[in-house]
DNA sequence: ATTATGTTGGACCAAATGGTTGAATCCCGG
DNA sequence: CCGGGATTCAACCATTTGGTCCAACATAAT
């Protein structure tokens, strides 16, 4: 059940490479899509050397789902309803922005989990990730109910921070291919976009039109 | 280069039943994920009969694609200048959403493609995907330098439509996990409040607070 | 009926792939 | 420097998989 931690340099240093490699090329094709020799080329490692340290394919996905899971719902966990509720929002979507520039790979890597029905880790996802979303969701609610912000939906707008930040992520190349930016200075672009897009439409003091 | 149609009733039948398949396998596994034999067993034919219609599983990959990509792209065609900006926007919103909950399985064709980095079709969707999206682009920035509608980037905000509403069917098993939704109650809801969010966001009477 | 053409799938093949074996090599404490 | 555990990888194995062959079968025109 509980994972062994490495006990040598070298089988931390291993893991890591392995847990790098395969993050890289999981993210990239997929875990059907990925083959054990790109892994192990990718690690600089043999293949067998690779299976000496995780049993299995399978076993290195599930543990960098594991080690990435914390992590990934950090800015959510750091979510909470001290301050101004709008600064604590655009907060988060600052935030989950930032990660999808600066950790793409994983973005991607649970994003192909996602797609594909989330066949390996869809009920600890399910589980852990709904309770923490009501939680989170029920600090908007009582936001929106108090008039602090506008009335729209916790869970909708929870789902349309999530999809508005990692979109740039995940279709990485449409997006590049569209605006062919230097870079990632389209990030700088996209945040400013998404803080003005996402304060005008959670003031209260505004109207549907 | 340019496809035959089919001849036959038969070769109708069947062509159509393969891509009908595939739209299955494919969308649901990504290409490297998805084996000529499940294609077949889902189609109710036998593999050599399958690559009797269809030259190789690429082949097939390529024709779904080719032959998706102008419903998938007829809502942003279908987006003019004409009538009310917010109107039109809204208009587009709403297509677009319509089109994950009725078909969420090209919706996921397609993000598995660009997720991994369209390798098979990239250079078509970017070129002219590119330039449908310049246009309309251009479209929105006259709104808004009218002051019709708030002043957003145009790019982002597209980006922003494309990302809100291929969530629900992309991130399915995610949403579903979340709202535990009576089939596709959900979606109701998020028409909702797409609506009102983009409408506050939209209103060029707006402030950002 | 006959012939030519279109359709079908069992058997097969070569390559790719997840995983195993075992012997060689490295490394560290004593 | 020595001994035993940790590490490494060439060779190997079984299965999967994209794709081929070919003989049988259906169909339609003459």
């Amino acid at each position: 059940m509980a994972e062994d931690r490495p006990r040598t340099r070298i089988q931390e240093k291993n893991r890591a490479a392995i847990l790098e490699a395969a993050l890289d090329v999981f993210s990239q094709s997929g875990f059907r899509g990925s083959t054990l020799d790109q892994i192990a080329k990718a690690a600089g490692l043999s293949k067998p050397n690779v299976l000496y340290y995780f049993p299995s394919k399978e076993a290195i996905h599930q543990a960098l789902l594991a080690e990435l899971m914390d992590v990934w719902l950090e800015p959510l966990r750091a979510f909470t309803d001290e301050g101004d509720p709008i600064g604590a929002i655009l907060d988060y979507v600052c935030r989950k922005l930032h990660m999808s520039r600066k950790m793409p790979r994983e973005s991607r890597l649970f994003a192909n989990e996602v797609l594909q029905g989330a066949p390996r880790y869809g009920p600890q996802i399910t589980g852990m990730l709904k309770d923490l979303v009501d939680e989170k969701a029920a600090i908007i609610r009582r936001w929106s109910d108090a008039g602090k912000i506008a009335p729209l939906d916790p869970y909708h707008l929870i789902f349309s921070i999530w999809a508005t930040t990692q979109h740039y992520a995940d279709f990485d190349v449409q997006v590049r291919g569209i605006l062919h930016p230097k870079d990632d200075a389209h990030y700088d672009d996209a945040e400013t976009f998404l803080t003005a897009f996402y304060r005008r439409a959670l003031n209260p003091a505004n109207t549907e039109g």
